[in-house]
DNA sequence: AGCACGCCGACT
DNA sequence: GTCGGCGTGCTC
């Protein structure tokens, strides 16, 4: 009889499963750990589906399985997806597999916990402390060791001295559940008649349990999260789990906050915030259906769900969702592709939907949900345009005097304002007043930011820093360099000199202190301690300040006039969800755009509040050009050190494309960042018909291209965020 | 992704 | 003469 024999998935930069020899007794079945010999040494890999052919590798070559791994098995439709990944990113299967087992740590069975219980009997001794811990228990229920003494307010060596003592005894606790089961019942919400609407046919969509995509479109505070939150409901009563895709959940507080008063329990998070602890206990119960919900950022995307019945992804349009390194993928479009391997619902959530996404609801292949009324009848607010070529504030500042005088009005009158400025630290530019010099990053093709908070001048791409010098570096001039442009912390800087009363708070990611100060602060905001808030695009996310009763966009042209259709779409996107922050409470909103081009369609549509008029523009724009979704979009970026390679390479590249008909080749040109992290970087730009599979071509391509020497790279971006 | 093998410069 | 820099290629 023939060695039976295996095939191993490797997280490893390999597209091909290899086969390994079973040994004798030893049972498995695809998705299933495995741990197997690799060169020197020993790896983990995912037993994979055979595809038909039989391995070509000679089997005098085979390494046998060393074990069978207790962990939770993939499941199948987990595989389908990491296959139908690579194949669209044409990215290697191994690298694909490799995000999901990142998280694997040794999913233990959790630490032991040990629980005490009154016994009835009396201490030799009484103590204050020993009596409250005693009181507390004396109902009976079994607490935790550190519960107990925490609900108490004594320390723990408290227990531990009752329990000698015989007045408590430990009882051995079943481990914690990851996260406890969400009651769908909890709290009944009041729902307007359009949010009652929505939640009725998701509702119904995930009784069907079928493959189905609904774009649940309306404005800021509209209520969509509480009309998918029925849909999560209907999930959990059908037993069935849940999976919610956010762009940040790591500061998302608010959110968490709002599912715990719906479903009386926060959710499973998932994010790299976890501990690795936390997330091994979470995977497992996600694998048996214990969680029943997890909200996670996009690598929640490769949990190993038991029983996925429903798919959210909000914020949709949000760019966070686009992996840039290593396997480009875009999660929201991913989770559409698990929904349909899971047979479940999906529903995409935005108030100001990507194009793709706007196109496939007007095409029908999504269905739309609208929620139009704002709900709670607070209203949007209107955007008064501010013309800084007319009106624009005196040299060296930024606040035009029309927007001065109205967060003037709003302190007096007891409000709260954010300015709005997409741009972190004190000023994007430094230069020397005497020769002229620009401070650059040594190794990217950009400024460097200074960050007056750090006294430091840090490239935004690379992570590079160093403090700012007292001279030049160019021409030795001392004291000669001067910040040119606005950053948030030079805005703060003018907010305290125009308004010293105003208590000011600067919001960027890049501040001190973490997530834990950040939490603090949006907290602060939200309890209206600080009246004026000057934030970059972190302020746009779901937060809710309620006091809030002024916007002003400061520089809303960041990105226009360059031609790029996504940058047009960014601001857009950013801007009208800026503005949605103001008015959520009782007060109402006002916003104040400031703009050399007020005539620019994306102005004019955001100033009249027409989302229809930008859509149809972009929209109409994007087919003119056969650009996504019109046609299919894959980047070329080559890379080396040496920029004489990376463009050589690049003509060769293109010179070695099949020629194909339906495709366009574009470029070489030298990528938008020519330089990053000291490698120099070209580009090329594949376009197709819609209905046209471009991922075949790109491998046939990559097939015939000349194998890159040296150090240079070819990294593929199918579906790229920028076309230009 | 590791890790070993290989071919070039600066040390004892 | 050897140590070690990292570029190149393999791992069932």
């Amino acid at each position: 009889m023939s060695p039976r024999t295996v095939d191993v998935l490797l997280p490893l930069g390999l597209d091909a499963p290899y086969s390994y020899l079973l040994p004798e007794g030893m049972e498995v079945a695809p998705g299933d750990l495995v741990h197997v010999p690799l060169a020197t040494k020993g790896m983990v890999g995912v037993v994979w589906p055979r595809t038909g052919a039989p391995q070509t590798v000679d089997t005098g070559k085979l390494k046998a399985v060393k074990a069978k791994l207790d962990y939770v098995p993939l499941p199948p439709d987990l595989m389908k997806l990491i296959d139908w990944m690579a194949d669209y990113t044409l990215a290697p299967r191994g690298m694909v597999l490799r995000m999901a087992l990142r998280h694997g740590e040794a999913p233990g069975a959790g630490r032991e916990r040990v629980g005490v219980r009154a016994t009835g009997a009396k201490p030799e001794r009484m103590t204050a402390a020993r009596a409250r811990l005693l009181a507390l228990l004396s109902d009976g229920f079994v607490r935790g060791k550190s519960e107990a003494a925490r609900e108490g307010g004594v320390s723990p060596s408290v227990v531990d001295g009752l329990v000698d003592d015989g007045a408590l005894e430990t009882v051995v606790l079943p481990p914690e559940p990851a996260a406890y089961p969400p009651d769908p019942d909890h709290a009944a919400v009041a729902l307007s008649e359009a949010q009652d609407a929505a939640a009725q046919v998701l509702r119904q969509a995930v009784d069907a349990r079928a493959f189905a995509v609904h774009l649940l479109d309306g404005v800021t505070g509209s209520g969509k999260t509480e009309v998918y939150f029925e849909a999560v409901a209907e999930a959990i009563r059908r037993g069935r789990q849940a999976l919610i895709l956010l762009p940040e959940i790591a500061l998302t507080q608010a959110f968490l906050e709002r599912f715990h008063a719906r479903f009386g329990v926060k959710p499973a998070e998932w994010h790299s915030g976890v501990s690795t602890r936390r997330r091994a206990r979470i995977l497992n119960e996600v694998a048996s259906g214990a969680v029943k919900v997890v909200a996670g950022a996009r690598s929640a995307l490769f949990l190993p769900f038991r029983d996925l019945g429903l798919a959210i992804v909000d914020e949709e349009h949000d760019p966070a969702y686009k992996q840039e390194d290593g396997v480009c993928y875009h999660a929201r479009d991913m989770a559409v592709v698990r929904a349909r391997l899971c047979a479940c619902p999906i529903v995409l959530a935005s108030a100001t939907p990507s194009i793709e996404t706007e196109v496939n609801a007007r095409r029908g292949r999504y269905n739309r949900l609208a929620l139009p009324v704002r709900f709670g009848g607070a209203k949007v607010p209107a955007l008064t345009p501010i013309d800084l070529r007319k009106e624009g504030p005196p040299r060296g500042r930024w606040i035009a005097p029309r927007l001065e005088a109205e967060i003037n009005h709003t302190l007096e009158a007891g409000g709260q304002a954010l300015l709005f400025l997409n741009r972190r630290g004190y000023a994007p530019l430094t230069l020397c007043r005497s020769c002229g010099h620009r401070m650059r990053c040594p190794s990217c093709t950009s400024w460097l930011v200074e960050h007056r908070y750090r006294r430091r001048l840090t490239c935004h791409h690379c992570g590079y820093q160093a403090p700012v010098p007292d001279a030049c570096p160019a021409c030795g001039e001392k004291d000669s360099l001067v910040p040119v442009g606005p950053g948030v912390e030079r805005l703060q800087e003018e907010v305290n000199a125009l308004f010293p009363a105003a208590r000011t708070l600067v919001l960027s990611s890049d501040l001190l202190g973490g997530v834990e100060r950040m939490r603090a602060e949006l907290d602060a905001v939200a309890k209206g301690e600080v009246d004026v808030v000057v934030g970059t695009q972190l302020v746009a996310k779901g937060h809710n300040f309620p006091g809030l009763a002024l916007v002003g966009v400061v520089d809303a042209d960041v990105g226009l006039g360059h031609g790029d259709p996504r940058a047009a779409e960014r601001t857009f996107q950013l801007v009208h969800q800026v503005a949605g922050r103001a008015g959520r409470g009782a007060a109402e909103g006002r916003g104040f755009v400031q703009t050399h081009m007020p005539e620019h369609p994306v102005m004019r549509a955001l100033v009249k509040g027409d989302r229809a008029a930008f859509y149809e523009s972009e929209i109409a724009a994007r087919q003119e050009a056969m650009l996504p979704p019109f046609g299919r979009m894959a980047s070329l970026v080559v890379s080396a050190s040496e920029a004489i390679a990376a463009e050589a390479h690049a003509r060769k590249l293109a010179a070695s494309a099949p020629i194909s008909p339906e495709v366009r080749v574009l470029g070489p040109a030298e990528a938008p960042l020519a330089v990053l992290r000291g490698r120099h970087r070209w580009r090329l730009l594949a376009r197709a018909p819609r209905a046209f599979d471009l991922s075949a071509y790109l491998r046939a391509w990559r097939a015939v291209a000349p194998r890159p020497k040296g150090n240079v790279r070819v990294a593929i971006d199918v579906d790229p965020q920028s076309f230009l």
